[in-house]
RNA sequence: AGGGCUAUAGCUCAGUUGGUUAGAGCGCUACACUGAUAAUGUAGAGGUCAUCAGUUCAACUCUGAUUAGCCCUACCA
């Protein structure tokens, strides 16, 4: 027996399947019944467990999920090994807000090793509802045996990888792996550097007003500046900008361009009033001075006015070189040295000055820029700072972004807005540390103009607090040396969408930078890299036991008498600890424990670790070898499974994921990491606004699949638009996509199950019917489909899942529910088993198999649902064959092969005629009103070309019965009766008529029946367009009929349909007849009789009827399954409605 | 600031190498049909194809500019 099911409940179908997944290991099975050698690889992006899954989450993994059950399909095998992802900021972040601390608390409150712990104990916090939405969403991943980023054996692989970029170099004999001081992005509210691509994330750069300063650097008089004094007294200044007043304090020198013009401006303090020379580059002179107070008189203006009109005199004017090297006074001097009053605060050139905006004068921090830093580097400015207890030189702000004690009045303050807690910004007499700087200046006289400015800054990713630019020691990848092999090997990549590999992706590769990889941390993979302290020796380890190795030859070594000589006491204790350490079982290789391994450098010295972790993007992009715990095991399963057939993540990943894979695969083993990439796009609300929680706008994943199923859910997401598009998530959407798309392939096979129980039919695998002896409605339907195979693999080899999906769509609902099933239904319910009902059976149990293959990557759930229950009386009988429905599942059945056999074009194309005249005569019922049960004598159709006659003959059934007709009448030319137009071919014609198309167009519109016949028959016709001579042939006009005068008219393109609406009293009693029907038929339903159970009929005796029901007595029987239909003079029973003037008493009772 | 992508019906989306009247689904209105009924058919309403200019006999399609949105790049002071 078929299930058969009142209503469809895809929540519930979903729970049985799983629990069948589940009870029979399908998803293992579907694996491992494919041969190892036919891998189709595809690496699982690690996600986070320390947050909650999202709707995001459930598209990704959509994406993911159906390609590898596609190729699954396809007889691939498809490992999809599990993966977490357990280092880095996010998790650190939350364990603080948790235990209520801070970085500084590391250490102090609370030990590293219980941070550490902490840390562990959060990764996995939301694995179970992870776990959870995984199974319930239908995604295939083995979950039973992950790979974890924070494990030994990943981390091992991690320093393996790292290793071999210490060792690598460059052909000019540079390390991949080096270490480098440089200005670098750096998130005090995070406490750490960012590496370029945690910077180039969506959203980092923000549009934020800052304030910006117009200072004054008043020039110091010597021999070098003495030219720009006109007299001894004068205040000479030089003015610059900048929008970052807090780094002020720490300024040592000014940027000119050297070739570039600058003027000396007598004019006023606009603050004070004071007379004041201020030197600026003349380009730039408009935007600080109006042309009109050139000319008015040099008198001191009002400061206290609104927009005071100040006069001004260009002095005179010199170049950019001509400051180099004059001196100035410190602006703001709270820290100094006797260096810098020697050789600081200084006029230095660089090139890279513009004067697109400011004054052409760059104010020079060396610690807070990087062309500053490099600029002071180069003209040996000393840098300005103070210093720490172990004597080296620090920035005037702290890592926390707050200045320093010896900053005066400043001391202690954040230099940004942003790091102070809400409640201190919120109040309304705070002041940002920018605006204290500015008023302060603006008191002191030094400031020109202090105004907001809006411009684009970067912002921390996960603080969401602006960065600032900050002097740190780091680890670099020379990844730059490499961008011509990495943009090489990218071209080899297929990108999907392919603006995303060529564009957004190749022009980050083209401009790349070195990956900054150090990160100053507790929780992640510690750099296995320890050094002398006096940095002459230092050692990268590719493996925990060559550090073992090493740790003992320091033990050998304390243990000689160079090394009781060499070393202190404490340093003896601490090799020998370290020792102890790593010989454990459960050595640790995090912070701190890995902190405690001191070893011994070959001139006796002790080596210490570089106490940096690596940038988390390092612990995903090694997935492809740390998951295997390449190369310290299953070098063969690695082979096997490198590079990746297929990933698939957020377009966010672009410069994340999709970078480190590819990187860290180019430069160790110069090769891509992956061949295809599918990038999906954001998942916004409906309105298309972000989701976020502030907003209320998030949609939960689990409500979503428990309230209409995975698969509405996941075909939704697919189908709706490609899911590299951003997705305007709709529930309404869903709800549509049930039922439209499940809704429709439900009845329809429920209406199969109804009619295979009563019939008991069931497919023999090995004995069905050639498809040369079925119906051409079966040929058709099934020519279909073989389109839908190719279409449908096309799309999926080619990752458009959303062309497949709508192509399937197409498929069910035009093809074989409205029109198939549609036009066979009498098949099914008439008569016994014969050939014709056999192939029914036959074509619609193909059709309904081959598409749950189809949609078996998309809906996993309703598809296994239908397979199962077609399959089901069959099964055992199959296996026992083992034919190709012996399989319990569909995903462990072999897709479909295409056959272009199963394909008749002219078949479809006899078949879109009869549609398309169904089409035209059902509109002229409409509007004749003449309702479809009636039947009608004849349609006539003109011909339109010599196969017409035979096409529409071949689906004339069909027609007739599709709309009630009794005969079709062709006719032609010679019957006079047609009234012909003509349009133009712009296509033909357009290239040979050029301008005199618009002529043509007319000239052929206007021809008469006359012309066009002519035409026609002589297959030539010369006529004259603005003086030219051109031929026309009968391809050059498109003629179809206008009309048959007398008849009611519909047409289509080229195609008409002409109907005979005349009624005889044949025709109309035909017509009650099936009134009578169709009321009987209803009758019978309401009170619920079996399809099968046969009937007694009495019906009040009426004059609208009585024809009907003698001329047509056996028909209505057979019809409704009666005995006997008896007219009765008087009735009881329930009146129907017959039509708008007929109702009469009807009795239905059992036999 | 520069570069890229996008802009088609109320909504979600198609739209071939430029070619006649720009389509589908949903939603809306009316009428039908049905032994598939949370389905279906027919018809109707709904479009300045973002704006402007150019190329062309002909532009939703090609070119340029503009506007809006998104993404990317940038130390830009």
């Amino acid at each position: 027996m078929y299930r058969e099911y009142k209503q469809l409940n895809l929540p519930a179908l979903d729970a049985e399947i799983l629990q069948f997944w589940e009870d029979e290991q399908i998803f293992k099975k579907s694996i491992e019944q494919r041969p190892a050698d036919q891998s189709y690889v595809f690496y699982e992006g690690p996600p986070s467990a320390n947050g909650k899954p999202g709707i995001h989450h459930v598209m990704a993994r959509t994406v993911k999920d159906l390609f590898c059950r596609y190729q699954t399909l396809k007889g691939r095998r498809v490992a999809r090994k599990g993966g977490w992802d357990t280092h880095g900021l996010p998790i650190e972040l939350q364990v603080e807000k948790e235990l209520g601390i801070t970085k500084e608390d590391i250490g102090k409150k609370i030990t590293v090793e219980e941070y550490n712990q902490a840390c562990r104990d959060t990764v996995m916090r939301y694995k179970d509802l992870w776990d959870d939405i995984t199974r319930k969403m239908g995604y295939w991943v083995d979950l039973d045996d992950p790979y974890i980023t924070f494990e030994n054996n990943y981390i091992e692989s991690v320093w393996n990888l790292l290793e071999r970029l210490y060792h690598k170099k460059t052909a000019s004999g540079a390390p991949f792996l080096y270490k480098g001081f440089t200005i670098q992005p750096y998130s005090p509210a995070a406490g750490t550097g960012l590496s370029s691509h945690e910077l180039n994330l969506p959203g980092c750069y923000k549009e934020v007003t800052d304030l910006s300063a117009v200072v004054m650097f008043k020039v110091k008089n010597t021999e070098k500046s003495a030219f720009l004094f006109s007299t001894e007294a004068e205040d000479v200044r030089i003015m610059a900008w900048t929008t970052t007043p807090w780094t002020l304090p720490s300024n040592v020198a000014l940027t000119v361009g050297p070739d570039i013009h600058y003027a000396k401006v007598r004019t006023f303090n606009p603050y004070t009033a004071q007379a004041v020379s201020v030197i600026l580059a003349s380009e730039r002179l408009s935007a600080y001075f109006n042309p009109e107070n050139a000319s008015i008189p040099m008198e001191p203006h009002d400061p206290a006015a609104k927009n005071p009109a100040i006069p001004y005199r260009i002095d005179r004017t010199f170049y950019g070189r001509d400051l180099l090297g004059i001196h100035y006074e410190q602006l703001l001097p709270y820290v100094t040295s006797p260096e810098l009053e020697t050789d600081g605060f200084v006029v230095i050139g660089g090139n890279w000055v513009t004067t697109e905006d400011g004054t052409g004068v760059v104010h020079t921090a060396p610690y807070f820029g990087a062309d500053d830093f490099r600029a002071c580097k180069e003209n040996k400015v000393p840098f300005i700072g103070v210093y720490d207890d172990k004597g080296r030189l620090q920035p005037l702000v702290d890592r926390q972004g707050r200045f320093v004690q010896e900053m005066g009045e400043f001391a202690g303050m954040y230099v940004k807005a942003e790091y102070y807690p809400k409640e201190v910004t919120a109040d309304k007499s705070f002041k940002s540390t920018d605006l204290l700087i500015s008023l302060k200046l603006k008191d002191e006289g030094k400031a020109f103009k202090i105004e907001k400015y809006k411009h684009n800054y970067p912002h921390c990713w996960r603080t969401d607090k602006p960065v600032l630019y900050y002097p740190l020691d780091s680890w670099f990848i020379r990844a730059s040396a490499a961008k011509e092999r990495m943009a090489e090997l990218n071209k080899t990549i297929n990108w999907k969408p392919e603006s995303t590999g060529s564009g957004r992706f190749g022009q980050w590769l083209e401009n790349l930078q070195d990956w900054n990889l150090s990160r100053s941390r507790y929780w992640g993979i510690p750099l296995p890299i320890w050094r002398t302290e006096d940095e002459s020796e230092e050692v990268c380890f590719g493996s925990v036991e060559a550090l073992k190795q090493r740790v003992q030859d320091a033990n050998a070594f304390i243990n000689s008498k160079a090394g009781q000589e060499l070393l202190s006491q404490q340093e003896i204790e601490a090799v020998i600890r370290s020792y102890d350490l790593v010989m454990r079982d459960d050595f640790d290789l995090h912070r701190p424990y890995i902190d405690q391994v001191v070893l011994i450098a070959t001139n006796g010295k002790p080596m210490y670790r570089e106490s940096d972790l690596i940038d988390v993007w390092f612990d995903s992009g090694s997935m492809p070898y740390a998951q295997w715990h390449y190369p310290f095991e299953n070098e063969e399963t690695f082979k096997r499974n490198f590079p990746a057939d297929f990933i698939a993540e957020g377009v966010d990943q672009t410069r994340g994921w999709f970078y480190t894979l590819h990187a860290i695969a180019v430069l160790c083993f110069d090769s891509v990491a992956y061949k295809n990439v599918v990038s999906n796009g954001l998942v916004l609300d409906k309105e298309g606004n972000k989701m976020s929680k502030s907003k209320g706008n998030v949609v939960d994943p689990f409500n979503t699949i428990d309230t209409y199923g995975a698969d509405a859910t996941r075909w939704y997401m697919i189908s709706n638009a490609a899911p590299w598009e951003n997705l305007k998530f709709d529930l309404g959407g869903i709800l549509e996509s049930r039922n439209k798309f499940f809704g429709t392939l439900f009845n329809t096979y429920n209406f199969f199950a109804l009619y295979a129980n009563l019939d008991q039919w069931a497919i023999d695998e090995q004995n069905t019917m050639p498809y040369a002896e079925r119906s051409e409605l079966d040929r058709w339907v099934v020519s279909k489909l073989y389109n839908l195979v190719n279409d449908y693999r096309n799309a999926m080899d080619d990752y458009e899942p959303t062309k497949a999906a709508r192509a399937i769509e197409l498929f069910v609902d035009e093809h074989l529910s409205n029109w198939y099933v549609r036009l066979s239904r009498r098949r099914f319910w008439r008569g016994d088993m014969g050939p014709d009902k056999r192939a029914a059976y036959e074509t619609l149990f193909e059709c309904l198999m081959v598409v749950s293959q189809l949609s078996a990557s998309l809906a996993p759930f309703f598809a296994d649902w239908m397979y199962r229950n077609l399959t089901a009386p069959l099964r055992e009988k199959a296996k026992h064959l083992h034919t190709p429905l012996r399989h319990e599942s569909v995903h462990l059945t072999d897709l479909t092969q295409p056959d272009p056999g199963k394909i008749d074009q002219a078949l479809e194309t006899r078949m879109d005629y009869a549609q398309r005249i169904c089409s035209l005569a059902l509109s002229i019922r409409k509007k004749e009103k003449l309702r479809v049960r009636q039947p009608l004598q004849k349609i006539l159709l003109p011909v339109l070309d010599e196969a017409f006659i035979s096409d529409v003959e071949g689906v004339k059934d069909l027609i007739l019965s599709e709309i009630n007709v009794k005969e079709i009448e062709y006719i032609t030319d010679a019957s006079g009766l047609l009234k012909k137009g003509a349009k133009a071919n712009f296509k033909t014609l357009g290239g040979k008529l050029g301008k005199d198309m618009k002529a043509a167009a007319d000239l052929i519109a206007g021809m008469s029946n006359a012309e066009i016949n002519a035409l026609e028959k002589s297959g030539s016709k010369t006529v004259e367009l603005n003086g030219n001579t051109y031929t026309l042939t009968p391809e050059d006009l498109l003629i179809s009929t206008e009309d048959l005068p007398g008849w009611k008219v519909a047409s289509d393109g080229s195609l008409t349909v002409a109907l005979d609406v005349t009624l005889n009293d044949a025709l109309l009693a035909e017509g009650t007849a099936r009134d009578l029907v169709n009321r009987i038929q209803n009758v019978r339903k309401e009170q619920n009789f079996q399809v099968t159970d046969r009937i007694v009929v009495q019906i009040e005796k009426h004059p609208a009827i009585l024809e009907a029901v003698l001329q047509f007595g056996d028909y209505i029987k057979a019809e409704v399954l009666a005995e006997s239909i008896i007219l009765e003079e008087a009735l009881e029973a329930e009146k129907v409605e017959l039509n708008d003037q007929v109702s009469l008493g009807i009795l239905v009772s059992l036999n």
